[in-house]
DNA sequence: GTTAGCACTCGGTACACTCGAGTGCTAAGC
DNA sequence: GCTTAGCACTCGAGTGTACCGAGTGCTAAC
């Protein structure tokens, strides 16, 4: 743990290089008013805090730049609350009291706000499709072998599967009986939970009906229902273009993102800081995330992906507000 | 119009900077064997090509680079035809083999294909959705004055819009009237031509229908009907890392990129060069864009875009093949 | 019309040098 | 004993110079 002075020094550094992204030295830091000693005693303390890895000097005779553990210490302990402007909070009201329609597009719009807020990359997960209850399901034939089964969610979410009929046209009527069928199955359960299917009797029905289920419940959910807004960001925050391509790629792949906020939440973390992230292309970057709860239970994540040399307390707060306010919004609705 | 000997000439300044970025010199120039004469001769060639505005000396004492001119001349006189490998038609003949499931889940992985065949970002443009016809409409109630009207489309898609039921909550009764109503109006048609709803009699069924309808068919299409795949591609093509910023903002908003293709189709080319783009942060891209049929009608694009300094056979030709492709598989479901 | 030859241009690289930011250490001071 | 002024030292960044070589444009010969 780190005395007073050490920390207040850690947290000048950390400050300054977050502001202007260069090294900085002594002589800045002692003009900072709540270290209140020279700088040949700041000199003395960088040099612990390099010792004991908070700093690192990127060469002899320039200014320290914080480590992923500075970065850390700056976080747990350090990072001011409620560092979010009064136009920010306005910002984030307006949005959830005009937002309306599909919630895809609302989710959709919520990465674009965060990454506006914060001029950062932004991650919304949506709340999975299971979690709703299934207020109609229908089974349209499209082509003599294939139709499609769509299953329209309370939380306004539509499930689609297509469905192959099997090798021999079935019937319009077999399709509308196990549509009806399926229908009377699932209408107020959750897909996660789609109960046992009761035979009709009628094995070609039944056959179709159970593809159905089978098709609407197999969640390749984590696939379709993430949302990154303003990925072009992080172009402006790194310099070199390799490591832009690196986080783009990543942000590109769906399923990697989801996993990443997954993993960084279970480890209970509202940051991960640079290494911490867990891979190589996002060694630069720091991911802050906050769950989102809908009558109390946590259905989905924010977040934001932005440069380790990160606005922390702005981040943190409106991940923190924006997240709230989702769930809220998603509670009244 | 240039000679044979200025055409083979810029043709190989041409593919030898596409090939490696660097300015072309004349010794280069006159060892490629179509061009039989001294460097000398090539020398004297290029000072006219250059006054003529197909090329640009970055300096003094530097080689030669195409301008947008240059290669508006490359692509239209001096690209050879199938330019595609036999293990990239593979690749395209694979996926759609083996491509099925929703509409939107295939045009998102075809621009993926293309990204991965040409190694640009690749944007594919869906069928309007009104060129269907609905199969099925339906209107769920979500909250006690917002239903959800969705309505099914012959060729997958499914179209939802959040309505809202007015002032007083509407009995149930009145909103299954609604919507069985609108169904009978609407099934078989398409939407872009919904007809004229007949009045049932009842003022608040209509009013619900009329509002299901108005939403239903009012597109705000272009914004949802677009895919984008291997943005991440623009951080390789250029090392400027602003260069990369506004490329990749621009293909965030799918508004933009969707005017772009239709324009670039709208003016009759295939191909559109730096300038031609017609937007400032697209200056050193060029696009490449072909339609796709569906009966013998262009229902759909799907483009390229990568730096000017692109690979225009291959790039021709996958997108071509793609679009083609596409064309037949959708014509077949 | 083509080409060999050559003077010339100019960016890139290497090198030396300076400047200054910043350090670490030491010795004096509170 | 902690703090701090002072100072020597380090080293990157910036600057000026020289040089090299790629590449040109021009001229004169073929």
């Amino acid at each position: 743990m780190l005395d007073d002075r050490k920390a207040s020094i850690l947290r000048a550094v950390v400050e300054e290089y977050i502001e202007t992204a260069q090294p900085v030295g002594s002589a800045r830091i002692a003009q900072v008013k709540e270290v209140n000693v020279s700088s040949a005693t700041v000199r003395n303390e960088l040099s612990v805090l390099e010792r004991e890895g908070y700093l690192v000097q990127p060469h002899t005779s320039a200014g320290r730049i914080p480590t992923d553990k500075g970065y850390r210490f700056f976080v747990d302990h350090l990072t001011p609350n409620g560092g979010l402007q009064a136009n920010q909070r306005q910002r984030i009201r307006d949005f959830f009291d005009t937002t309306h329609g599909a919630l895809e597009q609302m989710l959709h719009d919520t990465s674009r706000l965060l990454s506006g807020l914060t001029d950062y990359a932004a991650v919304v997960v949506g709340p999975p499709h299971e979690a709703a209850t299934v207020r109609s399901v229908q089974l349209v034939v499209l082509a003599p072998r294939v139709a499609l089964a769509v299953a329209i969610l309370s939380n306004g979410v539509v499930e689609k599967r297509s469905v192959d009929l099997g090798s021999e046209p079935a019937g319009d009527d077999r399709v509308a009986a196990a549509s009806a069928h399926v229908a009377a199955q699932l209408v107020g359960r959750s897909l996660a939970d789609p109960g046992r299917l009761t035979p009709t009797g009628d094995p070609v029905t039944d056959d179709i009906a159970a593809k159905v289920v089978a098709g609407l419940t197999s969640g390749h959910d984590d696939e379709e229902n993430v949302f990154v807004g303003g990925a072009s960001r992080m172009a402006a925050s790194f310099d070199a273009v390799e490591t832009v391509r690196g986080v783009l790629t990543i942000l590109e792949q769906q399923y990697v993102v989801v996993t990443l906020l997954k993993d960084v939440l279970d480890r209970g973390l509202s940051v991960a800081i640079g290494a911490e992230v867990g891979l190589e292309s996002l060694a630069e970057c720091s991911v802050v995330v906050a769950p989102y709860e809908v009558e109390g239970e946590a259905v989905g994540t924010v977040g934001i992906v932005g440069p380790t040399r990160m606005k922390y307390p702005q981040a943190l707060a409106a991940v923190a507000l924006v997240s709230q306010r989702l769930g809220r919004h998603l509670s009244e609705s």
